[in-house]
DNA sequence: GGAAATAAATGAATATGATTCATTTTATGC
DNA sequence: GCATAAAATGAATCATATTCATTTATTTCC
């Protein structure tokens, strides 16, 4: 009960015992942190100033964990397709985790470097530049659907047949659900690069 | 408090209360809703089971408030942006339900209409049968994604510019949070349906 | 017409969760 | 040593989802 010699809590004891619940539970929730550090509920508002904060703070790991990559020495078209890459797997390390961080899409200074690198390699494929902003933007819509879409449970995809003939046929060769969302992201990684390569040539207005 | 003439409540009820209030101010709650209609907390499940199911019910509400449209007298290529643009209007409706329903990406019997419209408008593109899931998958993520963002705040997309020069080159000339998110939906919807054009004639593989 | 079943609404209770705050105790700077 | 800040806490508040036994009204069926 009193003040102990050394502190028992940090911000990064707390962030990791949110981080750990969530990937275990899909949520966080102070008792559970609480009794996870074996201290009082109310003592984690000593270090943390609500929920929220929590969420931000678990939103600026995420993307501390992985380090950006280098990127200027390769065709614009397999710089942004590793960008890309690269954004969509910090979401695959904490799957679970993507619920909560998307319902408030707060465009957080650490996401901003990897904007950054996407937006000079866009620069380099030739889009004209007020087609860059929309690109950006759309690269994350996709990118963030994706990662939606791999949190979500294991479904039979399984259409009846008479109702859907034509989503039948669509999903009839399909493997896991991971698998599912790993092909469809390929396939839209590369749809998107080559309708902005498309673009880009003015082959499309 | 004894059982009234006729009923206080009805699913329909509660359904439209919880959107109301979604609306206003983008979540709902049971005590609320009880206090929209008059009644009592626990009178709420009588009708629903559970917090669940009331969002799976604003889900199917979503979806039946707009009519599908017809789509076999046109390029494939109109009837995808067209069919990509109503889901997203969907959405549009009414911005702030979109977090409460893309936490559980449910593919609800509602939204396998549109699907297997997409699917049928994608046969006629000539792409090859195992690339229609994840067309329609990344179609999918698109539109989510940008959905996503249009619930998100605006705020001041105002990178600095010793920082993220390129990032300030792109965004220089951006409107409202609103017009933004149009810009980018409209550019990538081109872009995705240029791409699967190029990828239906086989110059990219 | 009346008994039995069912529908509707309720109050009370339980459990979980976020948040505040005054209090106690310990460390630390001067 | 003393003032002050840091650390942890218990207790309290408030909102929420959910359960359940109970009361009353309506319906059904003989």
């Amino acid at each position: 009960m009193p003040r102990p010699r050394s502190a028992l809590l940090s911000v990064e004891l707390i962030v990791n015992a949110a981080l750990k619940l969530v990937d275990e539970t899909g949520d966080f929730s102070f008792p559970r942190i609480a009794r996870e550090l074996g201290v009082s509920q109310s003592s984690l508002y000593n270090r943390i100033e609500s929920r929220e904060h929590i969420i931000e703070l678990l939103r600026a790991q995420l993307f501390e964990e992985i380090p950006p990559q280098p990127v200027a020495d390769q065709s614009w078209q397999d710089a942004a397709r590793m960008l890309i890459r690269s954004y969509r797997d910090r979401f695959a390390q904490h799957p679970k985790l993507v619920p909560l961080l998307v319902t408030q899409t707060v465009h957080a200074p650490v996401v901003m470097g990897m904007y950054e690198d996407l937006a000079l390699t866009l620069e380099r494929s030739g889009l004209p530049t007020e087609d860059i902003g929309p690109a950006i933007a759309s690269i994350d819509y996709f990118a963030l659907g994706a990662a939606l879409d791999a949190t979500a449970p294991d479904e039979v995809w399984d259409p009846s047949p008479e109702q859907f003939p034509a989503l039948r046929r669509a999903t009839a060769c399909s493997g896991t659900s991971a698998e599912r969302v790993a092909r469809a992201f390929n396939f839209g990684l590369d749809v998107l690069v080559a309708g902005i390569e498309m673009r880009a040539k003015q082959e499309i207005y």
